[in-house]
Order: structure tokens, then C-alpha cells, then sequence
DNA sequence: TTGTAAAGATACCATAACAGTATCATTATG
DNA sequence: CATAATGATACTGTTATGGTATCTTTACAA
């Protein structure tokens, strides 16, 4: 099971990068040689950020990516429901087709329980407590 | 994403069906009947919990499948590994050659207390609570 | 003693999600 | 105005999931 896909990871790491950088534009090629990830498959990860508004990207010679905002206000609660869609820990399976007790379901209610806590602590887990190392 | 894919599901509700049912012996039939589910697949599983001694099987005429052991003993946790392997929130991603800094990963850890906690719940959740209703 | 209804074993198949590539257009900058 | 960057989009390979299909074995009951 994967809660955070290959895309997800990535931008996590790419955000990582700019903000320990502490440079005003970071470029994908930067990103690239700092981080051996395939270019190609990156850059659309940060163009999907920049839609998003987690970063701001500049076109042309020079050009690049800067967080839109601060570290501590990136959550990785955000981060995967923009590549993954809403965090959930069970998809399709409880829906009146496939669970008929669906209202009386134990096994959904709990479940249910795992989702809220782990969303909760996702939404708590932001770029910047990620870089406090050592504490 | 699928913290219970849906051999897993089907497992679960068989087995709570063949408590309910009171009977010594449930065929796939008549599972399938009460269950709606795909005759086929449904087998499969249930041979599978037989390999894995969750079950005991009876060929032939009259012949079907019997809890092995009672239901009380019978763990969500156990069944989601039978069919799905170790329970993990994440696999691959935290691997030396994708993620450098292991060690130090922030991440990691976090995503590792998540699982823990999912695990331990999975781990205290058994088919008898499951029957539990209005409680 | 034999037909039949069950499980056992295995091989095969379709679909979707994931991870990634490839290409061409656009835009700043020097 | 060449170049180095992003924007947009279409394509592709692989794998896990959720099944089918088929043949074998076994036991009961008439």
C-alpha cells in the first residue's frame, strides 16, 4: 500500500530541496542534478504544484520555481490529495453495491477511525517539521 | 487507496456469514447465494484460508468449509496479511536507492507511527466484534 | 458401484493505476 | 535572436488487482 505515490514523494523532496537551498529560483535541471530524479517525470510534477499554487514558476533563460508560500504553511495533507486525490484509507469497497450493511458496517466504522487519525496527522506534517532534523 | 483489497473483503464477510449461519458446514453455494459475490473468486479465497488454517474444508457431496478456530480469535490484521502479505502504509519508497536519507527521514518516522497504530488496530479487531451489531 | 456435488490446483485474462517518456509550444533574458 | 527555461499534452511500459476457465480429486448416497 502506498498512503504517498512517486509524484507525491517527489514534490515532497523537490520542496525540501528549494527551501534548504535558499536560493530565490530553483530550476528543474537543479532539482535533477541535486536529487537523481527522472527530469521529465518532475517537471510535471511541478507544473502540477505551480497550478495548485504551491509554487510560482518563472518562464525563460533564468527561469525556475519559488515556494508561493512558507514551509510551515505546506501540509502533507495537501500535498497528496493534489496528486492522489482525498486521503483515504478504503476506496469503492463500502458502497451500498458491494457492502449492503453499509450503515451497520463495524468494519467501515473502524476503518473510518484509522482514516480520521491518520488524516489528522498528515494534515499536522508540514515541509518546514520536516526539516527540523535532530529535534 | 486499499487498506483491505477485496479478497480480503470477501474473506470477511464468508466468515462472518458462516458464524451467522450456525451451520457445521457452509458450502461455497450457498455463500455465494447469500453473499452475491463471484462463485470463482470466492473459492479461491476460501481455499486460500483453508492453506492458511483459518479454515478446515470437507470434499465431497455435502462437503464445504468450517471456522477452524472461534471467531473471537480471529484477527483482521491476520486475514489482510493472508491475502496482502505484512500491512504497510508504505512500501518501496523509504529504500536506500530512492531515499538517500533514510536514516534522518522525517517522514519515515512519521509514517511509521501511522502504521503502527493502524497495525495495532487491525491487530485487536476480530470477526466476533465485527458481529457485535448496536453496540 | 457409480453419478454427482463438493473442494483442490492451476493457468489464463482484462482493466486500471502508476511511473515515466517524448514532443512541441511558449516565454523571458542576455 | 539564440537559448534556456517552463507549459501543455499525448503516448507507453509494468504491475497489482480482480476476476474466469478448466481440469482433477474426493466423498457421499442411491
Amino acid at each position: 500500500m502506498n498512503l504517498i505515490t512517486r509524484n507525491t514523494d517527489y514534490a515532497i523532496r523537490a520542496l525540501c530541496y528549494m527551501v534548504k537551498s535558499n536560493k530565490d529560483v530553483v530550476s528543474v535541471r537543479e532539482l535533477v542534478e541535486g536529487l537523481k530524479m527522472p527530469g521529465p517525470f518532475l517537471r510535471k510534477v511541478l507544473q502540477e504544484l505551480n497550478k495548485k499554487g504551491i509554487l510560482k514558476s518563472y518562464k525563460g533563460k533564468n527561469g525556475g520555481f519559488v515556494l508561493a508560500d512558507r514551509p510551515e504553511k505546506i501540509y502533507m495533507g495537501k500535498l497528496i490529495e493534489i496528486f492522489q486525490g482525498p486521503i483515504k484509507l478504503q476506496e469503492h469497497t463500502f458502497k451500498k453495491e458491494i457492502c449492503p450493511e453499509i450503515k451497520s458496517c463495524v468494519l467501515k466504522k473502524k476503518i473510518d477511525e484509522m482514516e480520521k487519525y491518520t488524516i489528522s496527522r498528515l494534515n499536522s506534517l508540514s515541509i518546514a517539521s520536516l526539516l527540523k532534523t535532530g529535534k
